[in-house]
DNA sequence: TTATAGATTGCCT
DNA sequence: GGCAATCTATAAT
């Protein structure tokens, strides 16, 4: 299981780490830590599920169909978070990639949480006995339930710079590297189904089901 | 102006 | 395994 290296190290991940192409981007990420930041409160997850989501030619991206208010983030600078409302229900996160200009993101699909769980469990609606066992993956195994968990929403954190070390949300690293990682089918599409664009540390217990 | 599908989740049988 | 919840971007009247 995933543990931090180096805590004190961490830092913000550059800003060229996010200049390739999404699939780079998504298996690159995993490992890396999620982190929302509020007053006396620390919340972090380290991630362990992402998917890629390309440009015009990726029929399953909201960018197939080109610029728009909704997903004008995927075409703005690398390094941004994306938020969207899937459903009516629940919030996702993705990070742009690639130049401004061009369009690319990975979504986030799964964390392992790092510290904070019991604040990501108020968020969740979930009681402490239900923070034990096998229930401890409702917390973040799954898009809607780790935005939910670091109360990620489209207003408040959308079109916001992740990489910024001042920033509420950031992405950063602590010298965790993956010992294996897998790659699968993206989930829950009807376009593009078949390609191998999702990305998972293997045997990961807060990897989101099949 | 109205209809429909959607990068999900949780509760039901 | 089935399906309702609940909103909005986009397509179809």
């Amino acid at each position: 299981m995933p543990r931090p290296t180096c805590p004190v190290c961490a830092r913000p991940l550059r800003r060229d780490f996010f200049l390739r192409e999404p699939p780079w981007v998504a298996r690159a990420l995993l490992g890396k830590l999620l982190v929302r930041r509020e007053p006396g409160k620390w919340l972090a997850g380290r991630i362990v599920e992402t998917e890629a989501y390309l440009g015009q030619d990726d029929p399953a991206a909201h960018a197939a169909a080109g610029r728009t208010p909704r997903n004008a983030v995927l075409y703005g600078p690398p390094g941004h978070a994306y938020v969207y409302l899937i459903y009516g229900n629940h919030f996702c996160l993705n990070v742009s990639c690639l130049p401004e200009g061009v369009a690319g993101c990975v979504l986030f699909r799964a964390l392992e949480p790092i510290a904070g769980m019991a604040e990501m469990a108020h968020s969740r609606k979930l009681n402490q006995q239900q923070l034990w066992g096998q229930r401890v993956c409702l917390l973040t195994s799954g898009p809607g339930r780790l935005t939910q968990a670091l109360a990620i929403t489209r207003q408040r954190d959308n079109g916001k710079d992740l990489l910024a070390a001042h920033s509420d949300l950031l992405l950063l690293d602590d010298g965790f590297h993956p010992q294996r990682i897998s790659v699968t089918p993206r989930i829950g599409i009807t376009k593009a189904a078949e390609r191998p664009l999702r990305y998972l540390i293997a045997d990961n217990p807060f990897v989101s089901k099949r």
